[in-house]
DNA sequence: CGTATCGTTGACTCTCGTCAATGGCAGTGG
DNA sequence: CCACTGCCATTGACGAGAGTCAACGATACG
């Protein structure tokens, strides 16, 4: 089915029970899909909705006045957008398809029974929103503390492993959708630089460029290349204190 | 009072009803001070409080093997820390306290009753953990795609707004606790570099450092120097909607 | 068959990092 | 009271990394 990246995520936390997906399966029931380029999100557009990622990828980006376009990450399957969409009046950033999409869909408001009903599944969505502050964290220090070839090296393996995560086989996660100019603008360096750093990475047998993909030959060599530390993106167990709370404050069947 | 900064910012949401105020001063009612230096959390660490800050600076940040060190972003009063701690395993950055500070912590795992009866206050505490993400993104921007004076100048006047935002008066909002040193470890650049970057905003008479501590001198200038655009701060008015939706479940006097 | 996007390369320039040295200042212990 | 130490700020010199400009080939698309 489509929903297995964000099923096998939650599954393997281990956490939720089986009304705990019947709620998920429901709030994930209004589906619809996107075209590589559509705009899930518009740069100052009121935001209702939140999304949840089923198939494909897309990017949370800002553009300037000046033509210059910032990429702070890219959402994969299993992502959720807009998580806390709720309190905020509009967005400040734009979230484009960067291949045809599949996603899930529903007024944030309906999280708020979810909190109040689904204390688990509250947990399991708020942990996964919470994923992403990891994510943006090691952006800031891609970008802010690594060389430019280091920098590109490192963002292959995050991805590749965020995909396998997710349940992407292994052939699939070495292809990535990226061209050039968005590595670029994800990496905070000129087009002509990242052509310059790629090239790198190809001459070692790393990597190469086809058909405006990144294919990744090497994973070991670039998880290397990269400075590559798997800490940050390591599953984790829900602690066990965490379950006895919310076994605690769990209201059976009032969570369907 | 020393919870002045929090309070100013939640009310001027003007969301709260009296018993989520109530409510909040319990959660905040353990108090403790740290000295300067002293960290907050440290990386590797089990997680298991949330940590408002009252009064003080933080800052959250990585170290690397390699003696680097990149700063992620500052907290000041009325901030968050490990708002969703309850589902993570361990801290993978630390914080540190930049100056003696204040703060109110309480065991993670009180959210969740909050959650299920106060929904307001669910809410409110999720936007401001939410605001996190705007800043971490305009980090990226700063890191990723600006020039170092430039990246300089639009930092010190986030700090100076956001400051000003959360009630410190304009004088003290003009005095930041930085280092040369930290400012580098967050703009992504040498020491040495921060060092003419920030003599140039010397020379052009929009700051000075004393003792330790940056003084903004003229903040229009900074702010245009540093091409800054407030959107991103603006503070935002609750969405009709979710006042209706917050209303719709109320659960009245279980909050308290 | 034009047009646009993507990828590639060379040449030139300049921002920025590295290395090294110095001075000021505060704390500390003899 | 004064060496001693450590942190902070500052500066010059040098070189490497990265941006800019420009041009061109390849491929996809209508």
């Amino acid at each position: 089915m489509s929903e297995t990246a964000l099923h096998h995520e939650l599954s393997r936390l281990n956490f939720l029970a089986d009304d705990d997906f019947e709620m998920l399966d429901e709030l994930l029931s209004r589906r619809h899909t996107l075209a590589a380029g559509d705009l899930m999100v518009m740069d100052g557009d009121p935001m209702e909705q939140t999304t949840v990622v089923l198939d494909g990828w897309a990017f949370r980006f800002k553009d300037f006045p000046d033509g210059r376009r910032q990429i702070f990450n890219f959402l994969l399957p299993g992502d959720i957008v807009g998580m806390f969409a709720l309190m905020f009046g509009n967005a400040r950033c734009g979230v484009e398809a960067l291949t045809a999409l599949e996603v899930a869909a529903f007024p944030s408001a309906r999280l708020v029974p979810v909190f109040q009903n689904c204390p688990r599944l509250a947990l399991a969505l708020s942990w996964l929103a919470g994923q992403d502050e990891r994510l943006l964290h090691e952006q800031i220090t891609r970008v802010g503390s690594r060389a430019a070839t280091e920098r590109m090296a490192h963002l292959f393996i995050e991805l590749y492993l965020r995909l396998l995560r997710v349940g992407v086989d292994e052939e699939a996660a070495r292809r990535l959708p990226l061209t050039q100019v968005m590595l670029a603008e994800t990496l905070g360096m000129s087009h002509v630089h990242a052509n310059r750093c790629f090239r790198e990475l190809v001459r070692a047998g790393a990597a190469e460029a086809r058909n405006s993909h990144v294919w990744l030959l090497d994973p070991d060599f670039l998880a290397k290349r990269g400075g590559f530390d798997a800490g940050y993106l390591e599953q984790q167990e829900v602690p066990q204190r965490t379950r006895n709370v919310a076994a605690d404050h769990d209201v059976g069947s009032n969570c369907t």
